[in-house]
DNA sequence: CGAACGCCAAACGAAAATGCATGGATATCG
DNA sequence: CGATATCCATGCATTTTCGTTTGGCGTTCG
């Protein structure tokens, strides 16, 4: 038995298609249908159903799923094992947070960070969904719910005030009434927000006029006259051409986290940086 | 990273040179050394400290085995997970026994089941060390020792009786002296045996002749006179050339257990041969 | 209803991995 | 001390694997 061809299955299982599977892993289409090919036929067992929709698991596919997806997780853990250990300041170090703290928060340690330690590459990505962890599509994450997943050391960074912002000289709503005013929001994938809550309780007259999932966005679409917009304070006082509007009651703020995999523990550069972060945000 | 590169590394790690771990995969001593390099370059760590006796692991290495060791798990449960789902009564199935209970208890049993399924190929291994169920040296082993194994089922099978067995018209030797009789007993790694226990205490005076692991190879020298010794009844008995010596005191019986993985508790083969087995055997 | 796009299977040539043979270094044994 | 065995690294021929391309099929969209 081939290991790497587990591998291939697992891509094939999670994509449906081979040409997914190719395009998920850097290989090809006919490289895909002949390892598995291959595959089933050195384990004597038809894995994969070929229906006109994609390749779906056989009973016997099924029965091995859960054993390609441990050995799956002990590769990744092998990887982690390794990079966790290097004690050197260079390499690479990939971040994740929401758009508006990477640039409004974060850029500024970052720059301070690469400065100090020019051999280590920073790489933040801004990305509403979530990124594994485990999987290492990060290093180290912010966001602004306490991490769940298994393994993770996390700690709260800082409380982020927001504030309920309006274009420069325009009109102020009323605290419970708010009729005729017009609001920008998050976008409808994330209504289980506070601030989308407190949004529907203090003005609950108002229309939405737009919704992003991008702050970033929602600050320029309120600065030129869209509407109102619930914005973090650190990026809506910053901003040119809106201003805080008080209508006796501010909206909810929420805690950032900042969570990282056990086994980068011992990460150097994971350290220098958070210690740099924790210095900078949280002091 | 390629997975099966793992596979290579735990080779290296358990034989220590690049030509044993070859021979155990069937590939080639050049290949290996290629194949490590390759994999060392992917991670980027030195794995192996190349030492005049061999390789051994570097801390990075060390760091690593752990997960390798669980990968092979998986891909081992993933392989028997297969095979514990077939419902047909044909394919290979491997035994292991000591030698006497292989050729004089299971050999009958064997052949009616061999003439019932001819489909099946059975193999039975006579080796004195502990095949692993868990790599699937063996399919169902029989041992005179319970099984401590995770995840093997195991049931009591048959109370075998020993007994002092001597060559035809010999000299019948007093329990408690055996001053001048000689005698034929198990190889010394098997010294904590209790039969050999038994011997020292009811024949302290006697010398020891000869050691061998083989009960067969025992009961051949007892025949041609080499000495006394205490063989399973159901071999000593039918064993032409010596008799059963009762010096007042029977050595100890011992139980014989039947063990397999659970994995492969609904093969059905297996479970037809382990029925009829029973069917002979225990009733 | 035809064009375009997605999918998979098959054929072919290029690239990569493998096995074989060799050489050098070191330990073992007669 | 020489002969032998075992080990690893290297060069070369071969096999295997892979990517590209093509063709066939079904679905979707204009």
């Amino acid at each position: 038995m081939n290991w790497s061809d587990v591998e291939i299955f697992l891509a094939i299982v999670r994509e449906g298609t081979l040409g997914g599977a190719a395009r998920r892993l850097g290989l090809t289409q006919p490289t895909m249908g002949r390892r598995l090919k291959a595959f089933e036929a050195t384990l004597g067992q038809m894995l994969f159903q070929r229906t006109p929709d994609g390749f779906v698991l056989t009973d016997e596919g099924t029965a091995i799923l859960v054993h390609a997806e441990r050995m799956e997780e002990e590769a990744l853990a092998l990887r982690r094992a390794l990079v966790g250990q290097e004690r050197q300041l260079e390499g690479a170090l990939r971040l994740s947070s929401s758009d508006w703290f990477g640039a409004h928060m974060l850029s500024p340690v970052l720059a301070e960070f690469s400065l100090q330690h020019p051999k280590v590459l920073v790489e933040l990505v801004t990305d509403s969904r979530l990124l594994n962890l485990s999987r290492r599509e990060a290093d180290l994450v912010f966001r602004i719910a306490p991490f769940t997943e298994p393994d993770v050391i996390s700690r709260k960074l800082i409380h982020i005030e927001y504030g309920l912002y309006a274009a420069d000289g325009s009109e102020h709503p009323n605290l419970g009434d708010g009729a005729g005013a017009r609001l920008v929001t998050m976008d409808e994938a994330f209504g289980g927000m506070p601030d989308v809550a407190w949004l529907k309780r203090a003005l609950p007259k108002a229309d939405v006029a737009m919704r992003s999932n991008n702050r970033e966005v929602q600050a320029t679409l309120c600065a030129r006259g869209a509407g109102l917009a619930v914005l973090p304070r650190p990026l809506g006082d910053t901003v040119a051409g809106i201003e805080r509007v008080d209508i006796g009651e501010a909206p909810p703020g929420r805690d950032t986290w900042v969570g990282y995999h056990r086994d980068l523990k011992r990460l150097a550069r994971l350290r220098a940086l958070l210690d740099l972060v924790i210095e900078r945000l949280v002091n």
